[in-house]
DNA sequence: GATTGTGAAGAGCTTCACAGCT
DNA sequence: AGCTGTGAAGCTCTTCACAATC
């Protein structure tokens, strides 16, 4: 099956969406299957949109039935590039550094930490939530040694750019951003970046604004 | 200054990212002044996308020289619903919920977290970084009592529609979740998420693909 | 009867390019 | 000369609607 065109960036964002109701169904042990509009349903999305969506990472249906909920599970877990585990280097053991090495989801959606940095030297060399925290200056030498291909940004915004290009220059491939700051590296890097303050904002200016009409919200 | 028609979804990410260009150029004491082709260089922005932007929040530049950098700041925080702080009440104090309270950045950009809750019998009565631990089943006196206006879903995904849904009930306009979840809310609720899975995904995908010819990436 | 797959229409956002202002 | 403001063109994504399929 030539899967032949590009996936629209919002089309990625919600193959996420869907990959989590499948998950929560699967749990649950309904039906074996499930139809555009039930999926829809579930992730808040319009059922020709989920068909469309389905359809581009080359995931086929049965009309009159629907889609088969493990097949469909396995086709978008291999579309989103998660068949095998990623290995990630985490910067930055403060607060939002700890949460991450505490959050179970990256395991369980095949993400692993191998290697952690922090520029502070009363960390390097302790552990934190049983990783042991490594200096900086030792980060070529450990993302190589770990095979870490991603890289998890979470310092200060001061030292988000150069960290971020340390991480490359050791290896990685792509970047999850955690400061607030628009990070400026090579094409062939992916870069994702996750806000609260922009987040917290977003919602300012949305609750304000729903004092007249309302807006069409949606959450995630 | 009749600032009439609605402005777009992703004006109003951008818009966040102006305001964070303008603050850290404010600290450095720079030119009083910023054109559009600058301000969209410090975030990824085309220059004519940042004129659209601005020109939607009713900020004008002088032709020839730019715009002001105070004006802009000051134009900008009032456009995005900022001109006074908003008190925030957070549910969940786990990870997420503990590196949230001591970010630094929520007070200095104008949200005042006024209230914390959990489930958990053992938080409740406890103090969490200077913050008193209520039990959910006050949460409709605190809430009303502290006046908060938005709530911070920052709980297990099983639990967080029965969250978002007791804040709503007690008063709260609109709702952050970080729960990986999609919430069904009232549509006069605002609702905006966080989602570090989805984000991880999205970055697995883009790293994925960028064997080929490379796609475009931004930070944030 | 239910549901998929999809061309066509529609809506929304971005980029271009240039007149007009300083 | 440098820069803004903006109509027009271009592009991308979403919704509609319906024939085809089970």
């Amino acid at each position: 099956m030539p899967q032949s065109s590009r996936i629209p960036k919002p089309t990625v964002r919600r193959l996420s969406l869907y990959l989590r109701a499948l998950q929560s169904r699967m749990m649950g042990e309904g039906r074996e299957g499930i139809s555009s509009r039930e999926l829809g349903e579930s992730s808040g999305v319009a059922d020709a949109q989920v068909r469309k969506d389905l359809g581009s990472i080359g995931a086929g249906g049965q009309p009159g039935v629907g889609y088969r909920v493990q097949d469909l599970h396995d086709r978008l877990r291999s579309a989103m590039g998660l068949d095998n585990p990623w290995k990630v280097a985490l910067v930055g053991v403060g607060n939002i550094g700890r949460a991450l090495l505490a959050y179970p989801r990256f395991g369980a959606e095949g993400f692993e930490i191998v290697a952690v940095f922090d520029r502070a030297g009363a960390m390097v060399g302790r552990k934190v939530a049983g990783h042991l925290v490594h200096a900086m200056s030792s980060m070529p030498e450990v993302v190589r040694r770990t095979g870490a291909e991603l890289g998890i940004v979470a310092v200060p915004p001061e030292q988000a750019q150069a960290v971020a290009e340390r991480l490359v220059e050791s290896g990685v491939r792509g970047v999850l951003n955690f400061a607030p700051r628009s990070l400026r590296l090579p094409g062939s890097v992916a870069v994702v970046g996750v806000d609260f303050t922009e987040a917290l904002e977003r919602l300012a200016f949305e609750t304000s604004a729903g004092r007249g009409s309302g807006p069409r919200s949606r959450g995630s």
